[in-house]
DNA sequence: CACCCGATTATCT
DNA sequence: GATAATCGGGTGT
């Protein structure tokens, strides 16, 4: 399986969060795989979008929307929750990221379920703050490259078709919800919600 | 299934 | 000092 490299995340944010449905999310841990495919995504694209972390210009903390592309972008949300972000964007923005938002669980299920303490396929990995739980993504993989190096990346696999990817306003935000930028495919049991 | 609410802390004003 | 790109448990229908 190849992995997705600069290339694919070099292109407009909002365009690459739909490539990425379908794609599989990886992380190696103790040399153990632990991933699901991509079945839901948002877009957050910088400097017009009130919703985007980026908003109101580079901090400590947002810094990686700012970075390379292919990097992620892990954030503390609520007191309790990591959220996981891939950096993409096409050379004219300074900043854009892609919350991953679902997974269809296919490898490491039963460490899934010990992580998540729930032995139900269906709330493993159905919610930004629950596949980082499954998937041990916190604080040490923010402004990591997306590479195998790195123990976590993302593989490809083949294009979701059009007909099945779903757009609508994001989840958990006040403003910017005029824009659909929330994307996931069709009649999937594992989109949040 | 729908709605409501408390948990818990890094980050920025 | 207020806020937050969420979750899980509770109650009611």
């Amino acid at each position: 399986m190849n992995i997705l490299n600069t290339s694919f995340y070099s292109h407009s944010t909002v365009e690459v969060a739909q490539k990425l449905l379908g794609k599989i999310l990886v992380h190696e841990v103790n040399g153990n795989r632990i991933a699901g495919i991509i079945v839901e995504t948002e877009a957050y694209v910088s400097l017009n979008d009130p919703a985007s972390h980026a908003f109101k210009g580079q901090t400590p903390r947002n810094a990686p929307l700012f970075g390379p592309v292919g990097h992620s972008y892990v954030y503390f949300v609520y007191g309790i929750h990591f959220c996981f972000n891939i950096v993409a964007k096409d050379e004219s923005e300074p900043a854009g990221g892609i919350l991953i938002r679902a997974l269809e669980p296919t490898e490491g299920i039963d460490r899934m379920m010990l992580n998540r303490k729930n032995d139900r396929l269906r709330d493993l990995t159905n919610g930004p703050g629950r596949l980082t739980q499954a998937l041990e993504i916190g604080k040490k993989q923010n402004g990591l490259g997306l590479i195998k190096e790195n123990s976590l990346y993302v593989e490809d696999a083949p294009a979701v078709p059009h007909s099945e990817i779903v757009a609508g306003p994001r989840i958990g935000i006040k403003e910017g919800l005029e824009h659909q930028w929330r994307f996931y495919i069709a009649h999937n049991q594992f989109v949040s919600r």
